[in-house]
RNA sequence: GGCCCGUUCGUCUAGGGGUUAGGACAGGAGAUUUUCAUUCUUCAAACACGGGUUCGAUUCCCGUACGGGCUACCA
């Protein structure tokens, strides 16, 4: 065996991927990189009744979206050991199924949907395992030629794996240490379905072994089942090459208990999927983070904190910094509560260690449609404004001022700056004084603006609590100056006359 | 119910046999900004409980409580 790293993705296209999926995938993509490994992603399509039509490609788009690229899979290129789904390699499960058929560690099980559930009615912990076995229809109690004739007479079975009584299984959890549990306390769990494709059991284990996986990181979900994978490894043959396993906390919900969920987010008013999505079956919409206005890396930064630190103080991470910092023995045991505040700071830094043309890039095409087109160089001006404002790029909304004029002023700011109206400001005046400033220096512009409030006898605070109503439309916002300088004189006398009008 | 995993400020977490138990988010106060935001300073805030082991336990062990997961021909 190989002792090249190499780790993968294996979401199931049952649903747009979660959030705590795209954790999941970070944690591989990042333990791939910092050990110059492969990061695989393999769609694990075997239950064909829960297909959601979308999902594979959301998964593929989102994983691109949020910047963890694959080496291989679906999606992202064939390697060595293509096919990346499931569906397309269903012939190779059988035959190992067959395979532990033949080595007695596997069962022909003929039982139908009603012979289970009258099982489970006649006891109430019932599973299928060494102690009730003899009670199904199965290759086991049934003769040899009654199973041979079921069998060409093509009935419906699944093959189960035939576990020992009594047997403790072991194994290294890289997380959590060695865990154990005992065979009495597992079932004879189905590898092979009826309708011919392997259950994810006997799936993952073969795939996992075929491309040469070294390192499986799930989800905490999958603990309980693993000493099942490791019992498949080992009637297989393949123990000596077994891979690591590491079991990931799970992300709950921000309130009350349970694992965080599909509904949760738009319940809380905060995304739980990396792209905005639409049920095919009921047009339901789930928001997603780069709709809501996020950055890829924000969000990348945020999730990996969630059940991970590098043991330092730094919180700011590029993708980059991510891999080199990132090993397994940093990963928190307890499952994590979802932060929304806290990814609501990770973007608001992210934005603002953006350059302003990169902002100016990122919200454009949002600013046209609410405002209309813009000189990109005064986007750029503007966008630098109001840039440690924003929390989330579609924030840019709330800073319309910035491309058009307030018509009609609230009574509520008027109400503010009534005393200009009874000072002896004159706004024609003040824009004929104002088209004699053509410089850009602010700071000089404050001095001029004070000047002027002097040697009109206007009280400096009014006449600048007048002109941020007059400029914003509010009694909040950026400099006055800047605002001036930004706006031009002529737009700022304009909005000026205008709102004097409104007193 | 059974089995497995877990438990440090409200939240994300660091730490680890002897520490003033550290940081971040959120919250409070203040400074700067004639506003607001930013920035800075500052305050408050935690080792679930009970037994051991030990000179000493938040740290190790056991139990309890609580939380989570699994318990399908779903992944």
């Amino acid at each position: 065996m190989s002792t090249k790293v190499r780790v993968r993705f294996a979401p199931s296209p049952t649903g747009p991927l979660h959030i705590g999926g795209v954790r999941t995938a970070l944690y591989n993509y990042l333990f791939a990189k910092k050990n110059g490994g492969d990061f695989i992603l393999r769609i694990e399509d075997t239950d064909q009744n829960r297909l959601v039509p979308g999902a594979e490609q959301y998964i593929i788009e989102s994983l691109k979206w949020i910047g963890i690229d694959p080496n291989e899979g679906v999606g992202f290129g064939d390697g060595p050991h293509a096919p990346y789904r499931q569906s397309d390699r269903k012939d190779t499960y059988r035959q190992y199924a067959e395979q532990l058929l033949q080595a007695g560690f596997a069962y022909y099980a003929f039982d139908t949907e009603a012979d289970l559930e009258q099982m489970k009615a006649s006891n109430a912990n019932f599973k299928y395992d060494a102690n009730t076995r003899e009670l199904g229809k199965n290759s086991l109690t049934l003769s040899k030629e009654e199973v041979e004739k079921r069998l060409s007479e093509k009935e419906h079975y699944v093959i189960r794996i035939k576990l020992p009584a009594d047997e403790d299984v072991k194994f290294y959890d890289e997380i959590r240490g060695w865990v154990i549990v005992n065979t009495s306390q597992m079932d004879d769990k189905v590898l092979l379905k009826s309708d011919g494709m392997p259950t994810y059991h006997l799936a993952n284990v073969c795939d996992d072994y075929v491309m040469q996986i070294s390192h499986v990181i799930r989800g905490e979900e999958w603990l309980p089942s693993a000493p099942l994978h490791v019992m498949l490894y080992r009637y297989l043959g393949w123990e000596k090459s077994m891979p690591k396993f590491a079991h990931l906390p799970l992300l709950l919900k921000p309130d009350g208990n349970g694992k965080l969920s599909k509904r949760d987010g738009d319940r809380l008013g905060f995304p739980v999927f990396p792209l905005e999505w639409t049920d095919p079956k009921t047009n339901e919409v789930s928001s997603g983070y780069k709709q809501k206005g996020y950055l890829p890396e924000a969000v990348l930064n945020m999730l990996a904190f969630l059940g991970w630190n590098p043991g330092t103080e730094q919180e700011i991470f590029s993708k980059e910094e991510l891999t080199e910092a990132f090993s397994l023995e940093h990963i928190h045991k307890a499952g994590a509560k979802f932060d929304f505040e806290k990814a609501k700071w990770f973007n608001a830094e992210y934005i603002k260690k953006l350059a302003d043309e990169e902002l100016a890039d990122l919200v454009k095409d949002n600013v046209t449609a609410k405002f209309g087109n813009q000189d990109a160089g005064y986007l750029v001006r503007a966008v630098s404004l109001v840039k440690e404002r924003l929390v989330f790029l579609n924030d840019i909304e709330l800073f319309g001022y910035l491309f058009q004029a307030t018509e009609k002023y609230g009574e509520t700011p008027l109400s503010k700056i009534v005393n200009i109206k009874a000072s002896s400001f004159n706004p024609g005046a003040f824009e004929t004084f104002l088209k004699e400033y053509t410089s850009t220096d602010t700071a000089a512009l404050e001095t001029t603006l004070k000047d002027f409030a002097n040697s009109n006898e206007i009280k400096a605070g009014d006449l600048m609590k007048f002109l941020r109503v007059s400029l914003v439309g509010e009694l909040s916002g950026p400099a006055i100056p800047d605002l001036i300088v930004l706006l031009g004189v002529e737009e700022t006398g304009r909005r000026v006359t205008n709102c004097f009008s409104q007193l």
